[in-house]
DNA sequence: ATTAATTTTGCAACCGGTTGCAAAATTTTC
DNA sequence: GAAAATTTTGCAACCGGTTGCAAAATTAAT
């Protein structure tokens, strides 16, 4: 490089001021003169300066910079969520630090990689990863928030999310207003914890509305090929009307996967899924699917990590948001 | 919080030698005697120490953060890309600073924020962009390179990409060979290079070969809503067997925009799309498409972003991949 | 065993900011 | 206009590392 970025001492030189000045200028709420102000600030933009956010942490013990800890980059509904959380990061002038974490779950190395940045808090943006991961951040003493995270009455970190449980037990409703009474259910992979609420809210309200589950199955993850797959074996046997997918994607390829084999939907086999994403409303899917509000979790959880580096003792909180039905064609009409 | 993260100078006085060594140990290459490094690392161990990034980076005047500049995050293909981003980087053990930038195509804005992140590099990672954008981090004396980019000839900047041109110019010779003779283009938004390109080597083939152009229309974005949009009023007046869209999205867009008016793929009307996103082999879709070797591209990108770390003065470069015809099912088959 | 060559080590300055504190300057009060 | 109260300013230490340089320790050569 042939010239260095321009720092403080040069402003403060050329503004005939001390270099106190020009970082009081500089930082919010800091207790300058008119006078010095414009003297300051009108060297800073003839040399074109701007403070080293570097620098500034390193004084400061503040980075600005959040982890943003995400498992899922198959799925797209993780898009629509990395552009809510760094449109509302950015708002806040923070900034995410990106951690894919493909399939090492063991939250050590994360933890250690974000201290060594020195993050300012951590969201852990996934419905797959034990309670145990985000809790990790919190022994390390890192402010931390699970997104879409398992819901436990007496948290020890700060949970946004829904009451997965509870959405298992709309979905039972739904299939069952519709007038099905042999359902399949082809959940999540078993290891999540969104999976296991879900089908545990799913068993409990068919059984209470005598709504009889003929099969179950387990994608292995959430993705388009493993709902195709999974649906393929769930087809070699068929005793149901309707399928519950645990996500919309594996409803997808549920779908595509029946339509493949002759069925026509809603008229031979009806599914319901779950999230809504986007693409839930395309024309080729359709989907009658679960809202699950993603726009309010993730505001939720940028708002609660940002109030945990204001007040670090916050006391764990659980914010759950509720699901609605979106009903569009997937299940056979309601009988009038 | 209750007790500071522990710094280089605890784990020194632990193990009874000077800063410099403990630093020593922890920097590559550096030259520390077998004896003390162990010692060290004992008492790095005992205490749980990471050295600082922060710090480090102040004094190196390297952060190993490469700004990430996009503004699609409507495309499912950018969750591929980011996926693929992170990993490359990760490996490099770089970290990916994401920008997200909605509409402001304003560069001095991102410039100014990744300056002051002291970023080492910046992959601008967008083919709607107009080269100007990429340059203005040139000029800003930031490492940069163009993902995706408008190939030029004459480059200042780094340019990783595809022959759009010559894309274009395949799906015409494509929808010849497969027995079209009137067909319409889709493109994308006019804006974009990329579908600028794209058009022009559609146009330019097509009128060498005798591929008779009825119809033109521009999707406004790269996205499902603007594909189903234009095809709709690409069907008011029909006058062609097959189109040309300029992405596999707004193909998608168009395809259900094309059965919800009744017509059936291929027999009614023929799809060609672009890029073979994953979800173009979707059976709901399967799309006939030009494959665009994304992979190849990040990857590309990523070694070049860090040879410039490497060698400053580098020279821009273009570097342009191959694409191939993915053929599915969305064209009829071939005549024999 | 000396001396020369090489490696390891610690000192101290530096990276580019922030901030507590006391002095200087300004404003308010009487 | 002088004294008191308040605001602004600069000094200097600090944040947590790195690194050039010379001294100390080790190894190699004679």
């Amino acid at each position: 490089m042939y010239h260095m970025a321009v720092t403080l001492r040069e402003v403060a030189e050329r503004a005939g001021v001390s270099r106190s000045a020009v970082s009081r200028t500089f930082t919010q709420g800091a207790s300058v003169s008119a006078k010095t102000r414009k003297k300051v600030e009108k060297a800073a933009r003839d040399l074109g300066y701007s403070p080293s956010l570097i620098a500034r942490s390193l004084a400061t013990n503040r980075t600005k910079l959040i982890g943003l800890i995400a498992n899922n980059f198959q799925n797209p509904v993780f898009l629509e969520v990395f552009d809510l959380y760094t449109r509302a990061l950015q708002e806040r002038s923070l900034r995410p630090l990106l951690v894919n974490l493909t399939d090492q779950t063991d939250p050590s190395a994360s933890v250690q990689l974000l201290k060594q940045y020195s993050v300012d808090g951590v969201i852990v943006a996934s419905s797959t990863l034990p309670p145990l991961f985000a809790h990790a951040f919190k022994e390390a003493q890192v402010p931390v928030v699970h997104a879409f995270g398992r819901f436990a009455s007496t948290p020890d970190i700060h949970i946004v999310g829904i009451d997965n449980e509870h959405c298992g037990a709309m979905a039972a409703e739904t299939l069952f207003k519709h007038g099905y009474r042999h359902v399949a259910f082809l959940g999540g992979p078993q290891s999540a914890t969104s999976a296991q609420d879900r089908a545990a809210g799913f068993f409990r309200r068919a059984k209470e509305i005598d709504l009889s589950i003929a099969e179950i199955q387990y994608a292995d993850a959430y993705a388009y090929d493993s709902g195709q797959r999974a649906m393929g074996t769930l087809l070699q046997n068929r005793k149901f009307e309707a399928v519950f997918c645990g996500d919309d994607l594996i409803c997808m390829g549920a779908m595509d996967a029946a339509r493949d084999a002759g069925l026509s939907i809603p008229q031979d086999i009806g599914f319901i899924g779950f999230n809504d994403m986007n693409m839930a409303a395309w024309q080729a899917y359709n989907l009658t699917t679960i809202r699950q509000p993603t726009n309010e979790i993730i505001l939720s959880s940028v708002e609660l990590v940002v109030s945990m580096l204001e007040t670090p003792g916050r006391a764990p909180e659980v914010r759950l948001f509720p699901c609605s039905i979106v009903e569009r064609s997937t299940l056979r009409p309601l009988k009038k």
